[in-house]
DNA sequence: GAACTCATAAACAATA
DNA sequence: GTATTGTTTATGAGTT
Protein backbone atom coordinates (compact mmCIF):
# COMPACT_ATOMS: atom_id res chain seq x y z
CA UNK A 1 0.00 0.00 0.00
CA UNK A 2 1.81 2.74 1.29
CA UNK A 3 5.47 1.55 -0.11
CA UNK A 4 3.95 1.17 -3.18
CA UNK A 5 3.36 4.63 -3.77
CA UNK A 6 6.14 5.82 -2.21
CA UNK A 7 8.02 3.44 -4.82
CA UNK A 8 7.18 5.53 -7.66
CA UNK A 9 9.27 8.63 -7.52
CA UNK A 10 6.64 11.93 -8.49
CA UNK A 11 8.58 12.25 -11.81
CA UNK A 12 7.58 9.20 -13.14
CA UNK A 13 6.30 9.59 -16.31
CA UNK A 14 2.49 8.64 -17.50
CA UNK A 15 2.03 6.11 -20.41
CA UNK A 16 -0.87 4.99 -22.38
CA UNK A 17 -2.26 1.33 -21.97
CA UNK A 18 -2.00 0.80 -25.65
CA UNK A 19 1.61 1.25 -25.51
CA UNK A 20 2.01 -0.94 -23.23
CA UNK A 21 2.08 -4.16 -24.98
CA UNK A 22 4.99 -2.70 -26.95
CA UNK A 23 6.66 -1.88 -24.50
CA UNK A 24 6.43 -4.77 -22.47
CA UNK A 25 6.07 -8.33 -24.69
CA UNK A 26 9.38 -9.11 -23.85
CA UNK A 27 7.98 -12.51 -22.67
CA UNK A 28 4.87 -13.32 -23.44
CA UNK A 29 5.45 -17.21 -22.10
CA UNK A 30 7.80 -17.89 -19.78
CA UNK A 31 8.88 -20.76 -18.29
CA UNK A 32 7.71 -20.81 -14.58
CA UNK A 33 10.18 -18.83 -12.61
CA UNK A 34 9.56 -20.39 -9.78
CA UNK A 35 11.96 -19.83 -6.57
CA UNK A 36 13.76 -17.51 -8.47
CA UNK A 37 12.98 -14.45 -6.39
CA UNK A 38 13.60 -14.88 -2.68
CA UNK A 39 10.41 -13.96 -0.74
CA UNK A 40 12.40 -11.40 0.99
CA UNK A 41 12.65 -9.38 -2.29
CA UNK A 42 9.40 -7.21 -2.17
CA UNK A 43 10.77 -5.79 1.30
CA UNK A 44 13.90 -4.55 -0.65
CA UNK A 45 14.98 -1.01 1.55
CA UNK A 46 15.22 0.65 -1.79
CA UNK A 47 12.24 -1.05 -3.88
CA UNK A 48 10.02 -1.72 -1.45
CA UNK A 49 6.89 -2.70 -3.57
CA UNK A 50 7.83 -0.46 -6.57
CA UNK A 51 8.54 -4.13 -8.12
CA UNK A 52 4.80 -4.66 -8.37
CA UNK A 53 5.49 -1.72 -11.11
CA UNK A 54 8.61 -1.52 -12.67
CA UNK A 55 11.54 -3.11 -11.39
CA UNK A 56 14.24 -6.24 -12.18
CA UNK A 57 16.46 -8.23 -10.55
CA UNK A 58 19.84 -7.84 -11.72
CA UNK A 59 21.23 -11.16 -11.30
CA UNK A 60 24.30 -12.68 -13.09
CA UNK A 61 24.70 -16.04 -14.81
CA UNK A 62 27.86 -17.62 -14.82
CA UNK A 63 28.41 -18.10 -11.46
CA UNK A 64 27.77 -20.80 -9.35
CA UNK A 65 24.63 -21.62 -11.29
CA UNK A 66 26.39 -22.32 -14.18
CA UNK A 67 29.62 -23.05 -13.16
CA UNK A 68 33.10 -21.93 -15.76
CA UNK A 69 34.89 -24.43 -17.23
CA UNK A 70 37.11 -24.99 -15.15
CA UNK A 71 35.91 -25.61 -12.54
CA UNK A 72 32.84 -28.28 -13.52
CA UNK A 73 32.96 -31.60 -16.05
CA UNK A 74 32.61 -31.00 -19.44
CA UNK A 75 29.25 -32.10 -18.68
CA UNK A 76 28.40 -28.06 -17.06
CA UNK A 77 29.78 -25.99 -20.36
CA UNK A 78 29.41 -22.32 -20.75
CA UNK A 79 26.26 -22.41 -22.81
CA UNK A 80 24.51 -23.51 -19.62
CA UNK A 81 20.38 -22.93 -20.00
CA UNK A 82 19.91 -24.27 -16.75
CA UNK A 83 18.15 -20.49 -15.91
CA UNK A 84 15.58 -21.58 -18.35
CA UNK A 85 12.85 -23.05 -16.07
CA UNK A 86 14.14 -21.59 -12.74
CA UNK A 87 14.43 -18.14 -13.56
CA UNK A 88 12.02 -16.71 -15.50
CA UNK A 89 12.51 -14.42 -18.17
CA UNK A 90 16.34 -13.77 -18.38
CA UNK A 91 17.21 -12.04 -21.09
CA UNK A 92 21.19 -12.20 -21.86
CA UNK A 93 21.78 -8.11 -20.59
CA UNK A 94 24.32 -5.71 -19.38
CA UNK A 95 24.17 -4.86 -16.18
CA UNK A 96 21.36 -2.76 -15.70
CA UNK A 97 23.33 0.98 -15.53
CA UNK A 98 20.64 3.56 -14.17
CA UNK A 99 18.04 3.95 -12.40
CA UNK A 100 15.08 5.77 -13.85
CA UNK A 101 11.70 6.80 -12.61
CA UNK A 102 9.10 4.41 -12.30
CA UNK A 103 5.71 4.62 -14.64
CA UNK A 104 2.52 5.34 -12.43
CA UNK A 105 -0.19 3.99 -12.16
CA UNK A 106 -3.18 4.40 -14.34
CA UNK A 107 -7.13 3.30 -14.47
CA UNK A 108 -7.61 0.11 -12.76
CA UNK A 109 -8.25 -3.08 -14.99
CA UNK A 110 -10.81 -5.66 -14.22
CA UNK A 111 -10.27 -8.81 -13.28
CA UNK A 112 -12.36 -10.59 -15.48
CA UNK A 113 -9.82 -9.82 -18.61
CA UNK A 114 -7.47 -12.36 -16.69
CA UNK A 115 -6.69 -15.85 -19.12
CA UNK A 116 -9.18 -18.41 -17.82
CA UNK A 117 -6.64 -21.01 -19.46
CA UNK A 118 -2.61 -21.71 -19.71
CA UNK A 119 -1.32 -20.57 -22.69
CA UNK A 120 0.38 -22.12 -25.09
CA UNK A 121 3.73 -21.15 -24.99
CA UNK A 122 4.84 -19.25 -28.35
CA UNK A 123 7.96 -21.91 -28.50
CA UNK A 124 8.26 -24.40 -31.15
CA UNK A 125 8.61 -28.11 -30.13
CA UNK A 126 11.93 -28.05 -30.90
CA UNK A 127 12.79 -25.20 -28.44
CA UNK A 128 11.37 -27.04 -25.95
CA UNK A 129 13.39 -29.48 -26.23
CA UNK A 130 16.40 -27.94 -26.28
CA UNK A 131 15.53 -25.96 -23.61
CA UNK A 132 14.61 -29.43 -21.74
CA UNK A 133 18.07 -30.81 -22.43
CA UNK A 134 20.12 -27.89 -21.90
CA UNK A 135 18.72 -27.56 -18.02
CA UNK A 136 19.73 -31.13 -17.69
CA UNK A 137 23.27 -31.07 -15.52
CA UNK A 138 24.48 -34.11 -18.57
CA UNK A 139 23.18 -32.10 -21.01
CA UNK A 140 20.87 -35.16 -22.04
CA UNK A 141 17.68 -36.58 -21.46
CA UNK A 142 15.47 -39.42 -21.95
CA UNK A 143 11.91 -38.23 -23.89
CA UNK A 144 10.20 -39.05 -20.61
CA UNK A 145 12.25 -36.60 -18.90
CA UNK A 146 11.52 -34.06 -21.58
CA UNK A 147 8.06 -34.52 -21.37
CA UNK A 148 8.52 -33.81 -17.69
CA UNK A 149 10.59 -30.79 -18.23
CA UNK A 150 7.52 -29.29 -20.70
CA UNK A 151 4.97 -29.59 -18.06
CA UNK A 152 6.72 -28.82 -15.58
CA UNK A 153 8.02 -25.39 -17.13
CA UNK A 154 5.00 -24.60 -19.14
CA UNK A 155 1.61 -25.66 -17.56
CA UNK A 156 -0.18 -25.33 -20.83
CA UNK A 157 0.90 -29.25 -21.24
CA UNK A 158 -0.41 -30.50 -18.37
CA UNK A 159 -3.53 -29.93 -19.74
CA UNK A 160 -2.83 -30.15 -23.17
CA UNK A 161 -3.97 -32.91 -24.81
CA UNK A 162 -1.82 -35.97 -24.84
CA UNK A 163 -0.65 -35.31 -28.49
CA UNK A 164 1.92 -33.10 -27.83
CA UNK A 165 4.22 -35.69 -26.66
CA UNK A 166 3.96 -37.40 -30.34
CA UNK A 167 4.52 -33.74 -31.38
CA UNK A 168 7.62 -34.23 -29.20
CA UNK A 169 8.88 -37.18 -30.71
CA UNK A 170 8.60 -36.43 -34.17
CA UNK A 171 10.57 -33.21 -33.43
CA UNK A 172 13.47 -35.37 -31.99
CA UNK A 173 13.12 -37.87 -34.49
CA UNK A 174 12.71 -35.84 -37.27
CA UNK A 175 15.23 -32.89 -36.46
CA UNK A 176 18.22 -32.71 -37.39
CA UNK A 177 19.12 -30.92 -34.27
CA UNK A 178 18.76 -33.93 -32.04
CA UNK A 179 20.49 -36.88 -31.69
CA UNK A 180 19.71 -39.78 -29.99
CA UNK A 181 22.01 -41.65 -27.47
CA UNK A 182 21.66 -45.42 -26.87
CA UNK A 183 21.89 -45.81 -23.35
CA UNK A 184 24.47 -47.77 -21.38
CA UNK A 185 22.56 -51.21 -20.88
CA UNK A 186 24.80 -51.55 -17.50
CA UNK A 187 23.25 -47.59 -16.26
CA UNK A 188 19.97 -48.18 -18.44
CA UNK A 189 16.63 -47.45 -16.61
CA UNK A 190 13.79 -47.31 -18.05
CA UNK A 191 13.28 -47.82 -21.96
CA UNK A 192 14.36 -45.52 -24.72
CA UNK A 193 17.32 -43.77 -25.29
CA UNK A 194 19.02 -40.26 -24.32
CA UNK A 195 18.61 -37.56 -26.62
CA UNK A 196 20.98 -34.67 -26.63
CA UNK A 197 21.16 -31.53 -28.98
CA UNK A 198 23.35 -32.12 -31.61
CA UNK A 199 26.12 -29.59 -30.91
CA UNK A 200 26.27 -27.59 -34.37
CA UNK A 201 22.81 -27.17 -34.52
CA UNK A 202 23.21 -25.57 -30.84
CA UNK A 203 23.76 -21.85 -32.67
CA UNK A 204 20.76 -22.12 -34.58
CA UNK A 205 18.61 -23.45 -31.89
CA UNK A 206 19.45 -20.36 -29.90
CA UNK A 207 18.74 -18.22 -32.32
CA UNK A 208 15.32 -19.37 -32.72
CA UNK A 209 14.80 -19.03 -29.12
CA UNK A 210 15.94 -15.76 -29.15
CA UNK A 211 14.07 -14.66 -31.77
CA UNK A 212 10.71 -16.22 -30.61
CA UNK A 213 11.50 -14.54 -27.37
CA UNK A 214 12.35 -11.32 -29.33
CA UNK A 215 9.32 -11.48 -31.77
CA UNK A 216 6.70 -12.07 -29.43
CA UNK A 217 7.84 -9.31 -27.24
CA UNK A 218 5.53 -7.07 -29.57
CA UNK A 219 2.98 -9.88 -30.00
CA UNK A 220 0.21 -7.56 -28.03
CA UNK A 221 -1.96 -10.89 -28.24
CA UNK A 222 0.43 -12.84 -25.91
CA UNK A 223 0.55 -10.16 -23.50
CA UNK A 224 -2.44 -11.22 -21.97
CA UNK A 225 -1.47 -14.78 -21.99
CA UNK A 226 1.32 -15.23 -19.33
CA UNK A 227 2.60 -18.60 -18.61
CA UNK A 228 3.15 -16.55 -15.50
CA UNK A 229 -0.55 -16.79 -14.72
CA UNK A 230 -1.02 -20.42 -15.74
CA UNK A 231 -0.22 -22.51 -13.23
CA UNK A 232 -2.11 -20.56 -11.06
CA UNK A 233 -6.10 -21.34 -10.80
CA UNK A 234 -7.41 -17.97 -10.15
CA UNK A 235 -5.29 -15.80 -12.40
CA UNK A 236 -4.67 -13.83 -9.82
CA UNK A 237 -1.56 -15.10 -8.23
CA UNK A 238 0.96 -13.20 -9.59
CA UNK A 239 4.10 -15.32 -9.73
CA UNK A 240 2.70 -17.28 -6.60
CA UNK A 241 5.40 -18.42 -4.12
CA UNK A 242 8.16 -16.06 -6.03
CA UNK A 243 6.15 -13.14 -5.43
CA UNK A 244 5.29 -11.61 -2.31
CA UNK A 245 3.29 -9.15 -3.75
CA UNK A 246 0.76 -11.40 -1.84
CA UNK A 247 -1.40 -7.99 -0.57
CA UNK A 248 -4.04 -8.37 -3.75
CA UNK A 249 -6.74 -6.54 -1.71
CA UNK A 250 -3.85 -3.17 -2.22
CA UNK A 251 -3.50 -4.27 -5.94
CA UNK A 252 -7.05 -3.82 -6.71
CA UNK A 253 -7.43 -0.87 -4.62
CA UNK A 254 -3.82 0.55 -6.18
CA UNK A 255 -3.86 -0.85 -9.70
CA UNK A 256 -1.41 -1.18 -11.16
CA UNK A 257 0.33 1.35 -14.14
CA UNK A 258 1.12 0.96 -17.19
CA UNK A 259 4.49 0.35 -17.84
CA UNK A 260 5.79 2.83 -20.56
CA UNK A 261 9.32 3.44 -21.08
CA UNK A 262 10.19 7.35 -20.15
CA UNK A 263 12.00 7.95 -23.82
CA UNK A 264 13.56 11.14 -22.31
CA UNK A 265 15.25 9.71 -19.39
CA UNK A 266 17.28 7.34 -21.14
CA UNK A 267 20.69 7.08 -19.66
CA UNK A 268 23.68 5.68 -21.12
CA UNK A 269 24.54 2.36 -19.87
CA UNK A 270 28.16 2.01 -20.63
CA UNK A 271 29.16 4.44 -17.27
CA UNK A 272 27.97 1.89 -14.98
CA UNK A 273 30.17 -0.93 -13.60
CA UNK A 274 28.39 -4.55 -12.96
CA UNK A 275 29.12 -4.08 -9.45
CA UNK A 276 27.13 -1.46 -9.29
CA UNK A 277 24.20 -3.43 -10.15
CA UNK A 278 25.07 -5.82 -7.97
CA UNK A 279 24.58 -3.48 -5.27
CA UNK A 280 25.19 -3.12 -1.76
CA UNK A 281 23.31 -5.83 -0.82
CA UNK A 282 25.70 -7.78 1.72
CA UNK A 283 23.99 -10.64 0.30
CA UNK A 284 26.73 -12.04 -2.72
CA UNK A 285 24.93 -12.76 -5.63
CA UNK A 286 26.36 -15.88 -6.55
CA UNK A 287 25.52 -14.79 -10.38
CA UNK A 288 26.93 -11.61 -9.99
CA UNK A 289 29.96 -11.79 -12.06
CA UNK A 290 28.43 -13.13 -15.77
CA UNK A 291 26.99 -10.85 -17.77
CA UNK A 292 23.75 -11.57 -17.57
CA UNK A 293 20.59 -9.92 -15.87
CA UNK A 294 17.71 -12.00 -15.07
CA UNK A 295 14.88 -10.09 -16.05
CA UNK A 296 11.06 -11.00 -13.99
CA UNK A 297 7.96 -10.34 -15.68
CA UNK A 298 4.75 -10.27 -13.93
CA UNK A 299 1.63 -10.79 -15.05
CA UNK A 300 -1.31 -8.77 -13.01
CA UNK A 301 -4.33 -8.68 -14.82
CA UNK A 302 -3.59 -7.02 -18.18
CA UNK A 303 -0.60 -5.90 -17.27
CA UNK A 304 2.79 -7.17 -17.14
CA UNK A 305 5.33 -6.21 -14.61
CA UNK A 306 9.64 -6.14 -14.63
CA UNK A 307 10.92 -7.23 -11.50
CA UNK A 308 14.32 -5.46 -10.15
CA UNK A 309 15.79 -6.12 -7.00
CA UNK A 310 17.08 -3.10 -4.80
CA UNK A 311 17.52 -0.10 -5.66
CA UNK A 312 17.80 -1.24 -9.54
CA UNK A 313 14.71 0.18 -11.52
CA UNK A 314 14.82 1.08 -15.32
CA UNK A 315 12.31 1.29 -18.16
CA UNK A 316 11.65 -0.93 -20.87
CA UNK A 317 13.13 0.95 -23.50
CA UNK A 318 16.00 1.01 -21.48
CA UNK A 319 15.59 -2.88 -21.12
CA UNK A 320 15.74 -3.45 -24.73
CA UNK A 321 18.46 -1.06 -25.18
CA UNK A 322 20.41 -3.39 -23.14
CA UNK A 323 19.35 -6.28 -24.61
CA UNK A 324 20.35 -5.10 -28.25
CA UNK A 325 23.72 -4.49 -26.52
CA UNK A 326 23.80 -7.72 -25.12
CA UNK A 327 23.18 -9.43 -28.43
CA UNK A 328 25.80 -7.73 -29.89
CA UNK A 329 27.99 -9.00 -27.17
CA UNK A 330 26.70 -11.82 -27.74
CA UNK A 331 27.36 -11.64 -31.37
CA UNK A 332 31.17 -11.45 -30.26
CA UNK A 333 30.86 -14.49 -27.95
CA UNK A 334 31.36 -12.51 -25.39
CA UNK A 335 28.50 -13.41 -23.12
CA UNK A 336 28.07 -17.06 -21.72
CA UNK A 337 29.24 -17.67 -24.98
CA UNK A 338 25.80 -18.79 -25.80
CA UNK A 339 26.19 -19.62 -29.49
CA UNK A 340 29.30 -21.23 -29.32
CA UNK A 341 28.32 -24.71 -28.46
CA UNK A 342 30.11 -27.13 -26.66
CA UNK A 343 34.24 -26.11 -26.87
C1' DG B 1 0.90 -18.98 -55.49
C1' DA B 2 5.03 -21.58 -54.19
C1' DA B 3 8.08 -22.85 -50.78
C1' DC B 4 8.88 -23.45 -46.28
C1' DT B 5 8.21 -24.30 -41.29
C1' DC B 6 5.67 -26.11 -37.81
C1' DA B 7 2.02 -28.65 -35.44
C1' DT B 8 -0.78 -32.49 -35.38
C1' DA B 9 -2.43 -37.04 -36.22
C1' DA B 10 -1.83 -41.62 -37.31
C1' DA B 11 0.23 -46.06 -38.32
C1' DC B 12 3.61 -49.14 -37.33
C1' DA B 13 7.73 -51.43 -35.40
C1' DA B 14 10.89 -52.04 -31.66
C1' DT B 15 11.66 -52.39 -26.95
C1' DA B 16 11.29 -52.71 -21.80
C1' DG C 1 0.28 -58.33 -23.48
C1' DT C 2 0.91 -53.61 -22.49
C1' DA C 3 2.92 -49.24 -22.44
C1' DT C 4 6.51 -46.57 -24.08
C1' DT C 5 9.63 -45.17 -27.49
C1' DG C 6 11.09 -44.19 -32.14
C1' DT C 7 10.21 -43.70 -37.14
C1' DT C 8 7.68 -42.44 -40.93
C1' DT C 9 4.02 -40.48 -43.63
C1' DA C 10 0.36 -37.36 -44.34
C1' DT C 11 -2.11 -33.17 -43.80
C1' DG C 12 -3.22 -28.48 -42.73
C1' DA C 13 -2.19 -23.82 -40.96
C1' DG C 14 0.68 -20.08 -40.98
C1' DT C 15 4.55 -17.46 -42.75
C1' DT C 16 7.80 -15.73 -46.11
Amino acid sequence: MEKDTQALPPHSPLHSPQNNSEALSLSPSLPQPAAVLPASLPSSPTTPASYLHFSSTPRVYGGSHCPSPSSVSDQDDLTCLSWLHQRGDLLPLQPLPRITTLPQMLEPVPAQQLPPTPAKPPYSFSSLIFMAIEDSPEKRLPVKSIYEWIVDNFPYYREAPGGWRNSVRHNLSLSKSFQRIHRDKSQSVGKGSLWRVCPEYRPALLEVLKKTHYCHRTNSNLLNKPVLLEATDNGQNILGETMEISDLDSLSSNPPCSLIPDHEELVPMESVELTEVAGEDSEKDPLADSGYIELHYYQYQQYQYLVLPGDAELDLETVEILQLDAEAQEAAGSLLDLAGGNH
